[in-house]
DNA sequence: TATGAATGAGCTTTCATTCAT
DNA sequence: CATGAATGAAAGCTCATTCAT
């Protein structure tokens, strides 16, 4: 598992590579489990090592979390389609968003599993960071459908689209691609929502 | 915060003191940051007694677990109405699912959060909980439109309830309550579903 | 060096044995060069029960000095005569201060040089003893002359005892008994050199 | 706190700069709690520099001995009016001694309290240099008063002078300066208490 | 002359777990 | 039925020290 850490390599490099090792164990582990010794070891360092680059357990964790939190909302944010209809900025978004946790499963985990359970500096981070993508979701569903009651909707959505990753990651089989999984939340939700949200007065 | 401990408690009660007093710490800490010292303050016992009866802290999360999924599937199945159609059967299942998960919080953030968190053994009595959860909605599905490409389906349906559980538990408001929960979900997934996938052609 | 520990003793005795294990390390290797570890065994007990009776490292010597000062202090006044005049009260309080001293070296020792030296908790707390101590001395000066100007006296009269106290300590022979000690410290100050030991007479 | 480290610094000189920030250090942290990061720090320059220059803490700790031993030892020895009387030059080294340890603080500190809380090699060292200014207090007052019983004179002595020092280094004020502690110690010892204040109502 | 990169060893502290009563 | 006394093992963190440049 550990790197053939090559010795002497710049900080920037090794502090990626810790990140990395970090991110698998928290995932695998969780973070009371993980300890630094095994990242350390993982990452192909020394613990001090560890240390000196990223200060402590709790702020490596910090560190994990918001480089796969960035990851996560750039990769999503890059696939939505700027001028677009709503409908066709929630299916490009969703698209990016389960290529992007299949693509990365570890972060995933630590973002959807890990910190939420550890407690309050963690969980705080990514329940804004949760918050933003539901009222991004939230927007894109009143701009469609012109209402206001609509933050249940989207907790929904996000909820769905939140299991549909884990089973395509539990058990990954043909029909579950990115593209399979958001076409089957966009059309139990889009059709969903036509219905119970009818359009504005126009109608 | 210790219960107030009187001596000479038979066994079934104690035990229920402990679960009680476990389940309320590993929801607040996780598995792993909870102590058995805490957990036996907390009841109200010496240490030694939880051990006596519970024999180590993974049979004590586990019997946590194994008692709060026990809890969890009777509400729902109480809850259901057994000849009723499809839908309002689902519909009654996610009522009795919001009206428990509202009424047991640290039941569910055990079964949802730390849980699947914690490793290997637990994270699988959980999924098969889970799992049962999904291929009965599931059925419910292929009941009501016939057709059999409804797992992607009910897993968006579980997670969708999953979410609007822990929306309601974090930030609870008048217009969150199980029945406007359950409302919004069979609104959002039963119009879409019949679009989506059309009644058997003989119904 | 570790006691003969007998199991399961009772745990006002076991306490009394991790103190005198830690004033001994403490006063042999100072506070910071001293491992739990090393008290630990020179007590015949394991670590953790180091640390389930007195918590952590700052709160074992914070114990071992307040009970060093206590026995101190009671030692000192209990060989003071109450109603004696000054200079006899004077007299006995060094000759007591120099038995305690010679007979609770290590006590001393963390008295006197250890607890000094580690920072904040600590140095005040043996400052304030030793200003108690000053104060005593200079109440007694000034009973004894009537003089106000008798702290500059006091602090040099105490310096010459603990520097005493080391010096009998350090090489300890016939001539420095506590009553020998005491005798010379009282005859400089009470008579000065000038008077105690007379000029040679040629001069 | 860093001295503004200007590149290519002679070695002469960046060896006191060294010694500065780890007198400076010692006095403040003990030698334990003091960290040669932290002493780099302070002096400027990396670590491996004084390792380079130093070779080790205890060499360097051993460094700073025995130039803040040195340089009182010259404080006293330049103080001290050599064809004097044994009074005139206790009187005159005193003086020396209060004014050395008033200018030098951390200096003081280091030979007083740290050195000699560490262990062998520098409690000896610092042993050795007391040792020595007890022998020169003990001769001038065998000189003066042709006794030879002297000995425990010359460390009351001693030990009265150090008190003093603390004094005035821990609450400074203006009747502390170096000349007034000199005075009261020679009226202590040259004519005691007795005599340097007269008692009250017969005078 | 001077430093960024790296580590072996040791420290304090905590925890699950077990006897003896 | 219930507990005070006790520990092996491991985790987070720090430090003196070295090497390659």
């Amino acid at each position: 598992m550990a790197a053939a850490g090559s010795r002497r390599v710049p900080r920037a490099e090794r502090e990626r590579q810790m990140l990395d090792a970090a991110v698998a164990t928290f995932a695998r582990r969780g973070y009371r489990a993980a300890s630094m010794d095994g990242i350390a070891e993982a990452a192909g360092v020394s613990k001090p090592l560890v240390y000196l680059y990223l200060n402590s357990k709790d702020e490596l964790f910090s560190a994990c979390i918001r480089r796969e939190a960035a990851a996560l909302t750039a990769a999503v944010r890059d696939a939505v389609q700027d001028g677009a209809t709503p409908e066709v900025q929630l299916r490009s978004g969703l698209l990016g968003f389960f290529e992007h946790t299949a693509a990365h499963p570890d972060g995933w985990t630590i973002l959807y599993s890990q910190a939420r359970t550890v407690g309050e500096p963690f969980a705080a981070e990514v329940a804004a960071l949760r918050a933003e993508i539901v009222d991004f979701v939230a927007a894109l569903i009143a701009a469609a459908c012109g209402s206001q009651e609509v933050a249940g909707y989207a907790h929904a959505l996000v909820g769905a689209a939140e299991s549909l990753a884990g089973w395509a990651a539990s058990s990954p089989s043909a029909d579950r691609s990115p593209k399979d999984l958001a076409a089957t939340l966009m059309t139990l939700a889009w059709s969903g929502l036509a219905t119970a949200v009818p359009p504005a007065p126009a109608s």
